[in-house]
DNA sequence: CATGAATGAGGATTCATTCAT
DNA sequence: AATGAATGAATCCTCATTCAT
């Protein structure tokens, strides 16, 4: 719902329906567009950036090498609009699950955006690495500058509602703390920092505990240590 | 003698001297060794491993291109060597921490533990990254097994002691929560996830906040946290 | 209506006015390709053929890159237009200059076409490059033939005048050689080499002297050693 | 005989004999060089710079496409040392053609240079087109600077042999034209111009002259031209 | 042991041209 | 007639790895 909208470059048209020989020519480029995002989505997860060729991903959204340069500057475009996508859901997620507009205690607040988070973890796996891998190595140079704002605004979003929540439960004495930046940032590295050793299959076996039970402790862990 | 003792960056070659033009052939062998190991350590850490090349590291370590192959069977493994190396260094690092022949109470014991590692990202952050780095992508397959299983023996040394400080710390009340693995999970993620979050050029603007201070937060309200 | 005139840039239109739709086409299709043909000048001339895509050109002409192609086969074939159109102004040039329904001398006239040769020069540097790159590399290959006739015509015509002067020359004793196409080919040879040599940056370095100076020089040069 | 050594990129093993596995290296290196450079002329002079590929070379050459460039850069490179390799036969040619140290008249020192230059325009058509087109288009840019210097200064050497021929001519009452530096600048453009004409095929049925004669009436009218 | 010359598969990107609308 | 989206052939250059000396 959101995430269409804010990833297209060019449009803009938000009213709805479109007609006319030029509305139809712009719905078919979106088409194409999703086609190529959808098959480099696809080719990418499965064999990772480095292994997949502009060709593939040309064979797998059945166009010309050429259309897919029609619509994408470089390789490293897609992948970052791919970034961008996986991002848009999880701040969808996460807008869901804090639901400010609701009246909830802090304590389920705070629980509803923890779950959310494991949740898109769970679900979208290659999101969530394409996330967290995001800017390191030679990609970040090679990325829209626009892009990379895009990420930092949207990925703000994400830490605000959260320190929201946190201030919430400063004020009903849940948490202690005093700098309510701080204990947000606390609970994103704590909830954050056992999706990232779970993420990793060696670390994982090291670690040798269930996602679910290690995530559900460390919340309630973080929630009654930041209540002193 | 054994690889893994080969690895060793400042070897300490406890077993005295070795005579005869064969040990001095070992002496030479292992000189070089670490020659192209310090040079690829360079230009790895400058530039990263995509941008390198063979002939780069060949260069830097002043040897010829077929003698790096004669030490290293492909660049992932010089690569997969320096991985093992930097866990040298944080494992010798957390051994002296921990200090297990010392009568520390657990408190000490478990916030020296948290310190060292701190002071290990601090000192290293190149072999950091490496390690947290490791087996994402392409670079897993390319990889020696053996040197899997060694980079899995030492990391699980790593999570033992601190395993073993939390039975400490639960013997003497500190922690109250029953499963010592999930308890040394929980500190593990927690830690490691600031300085995830903070090594990251990207979030750590979005969290905004000192590297020392949201880990010395993080090491009490886990600690806090952990003992109910 | 011939391809030969409808390539004159500024084309005289000289059957005067055209009446009723079929006209109207007729006029907008010139205006179409004229507007294309001077976008294409302007590119070709600032960036280089081989730097110019015919996106460059139609974007600059305002039309469809199709639209390009509705008008000239090929990118090469728009190049040989532009080609004949610096001869056209050549040749008009020339035509004035030699004027053969006046009265002149044989000097005069010699002179005058000297001096056209070189303002040409002057004026249209980018035309006398085309005029003079022609036919050099894979170009030819790509060239219609009927405008390989038509440069070969055009060209005879220059020379033919340029021959007949001569030939006043040798009428009024002012050159002795025997051969009036020798002579002609002499005094373009001798005049173009000038050109040839200053239009080109490292030789007009190696040569250094001005272009004024130099073709002065060669012009009393050539007659004088003409008359023995 | 003076062209391999001026054109060798490094070496400068002036002393004949080499000995030993290293020179030995050294003489297979400038084999394979030498090898590139012979396929490369063979190609380009047949095909023209832009239709032949790096590919094409390696084959003709029967080396691998990466060898070709463990001898040069860019294919441009290998393009600009048979340009080299044109002005340093021309400017041999021209050494001994003009031969300083023989005790030779004006007149026939200068005819021995238009000639030796006429030589070398029919003995070496393709270098001499390699010599006029040079530094046209976007060749150029794409040049090491120290080739455009190298060209620079062969150049000059003809030019400065042709001037000194010239004041020798001054001296002896041949030519009675001031400048010397233009006097030469006029021989040197009037030569050139009638090889320019007549190397273009267009042209040179233009003209309709034979080259010999053209060139042999030119040289008479320059020299007399000068002289009065 | 040491070397470094040779290899050639591999890949991103461009652009003239076509053609359905 | 006009358009511009789609195409895919074409090409330069890199670099990990091998192997003869």
């Amino acid at each position: 719902m959101t995430r269409g909208v804010s990833c297209m470059t060019q449009s803009g048209n938000s009213n709805g329906q479109l007609r006319g020989t030029a509305s139809r020519r712009e719905r078919e480029r979106a088409q194409r567009r999703d086609d190529i995002l959808r098959a480099a989505r696809e080719v990418f997860f499965q064999r990772g950036f480095h292994a997949v060729t502009v060709d593939d991903i040309a064979v797998a959204a059945e166009v010309g090498k050429g259309t897919v340069y029609l619509y994408f500057n470089t390789k490293e475009t897609i992948l970052a609009h791919l970034l961008l996508e996986g991002l848009d859901r999880l701040v969808a997620d996460l807008k869901i699950a804090y639901a400010f507009d609701e009246a909830w205690d802090a304590h389920t607040r705070l629980h509803r955006g923890a779950i959310a988070y494991l949740k898109f973890f769970q679900n979208n796996p290659e999101y969530y690495r394409l996330i967290m891998a995001f800017d390191r190595g030679q990609f970040q140079a090679a990325i829209d500058p626009a892009v990379y704002q895009e990420v930092l605004t949207r990925s703000l979003d994400g830490i605000e509602w959260l320190e929201r929540a946190v201030k919430q439960a400063q004020v009903e004495g849940l948490i202690t703390i005093e700098n309510p930046r701080e204990a947000a940032g606390v609970l994103w590295a704590g909830l954050n920092g056992v999706l990232v050793l779970l993420s990793h299959p060696l670390r994982a076996e090291i670690v040798a505990t269930d996602l679910d039970s290690l995530y559900g402790t460390m919340t309630e862990v973080l929630i009654s240590g930041l209540g002193k």
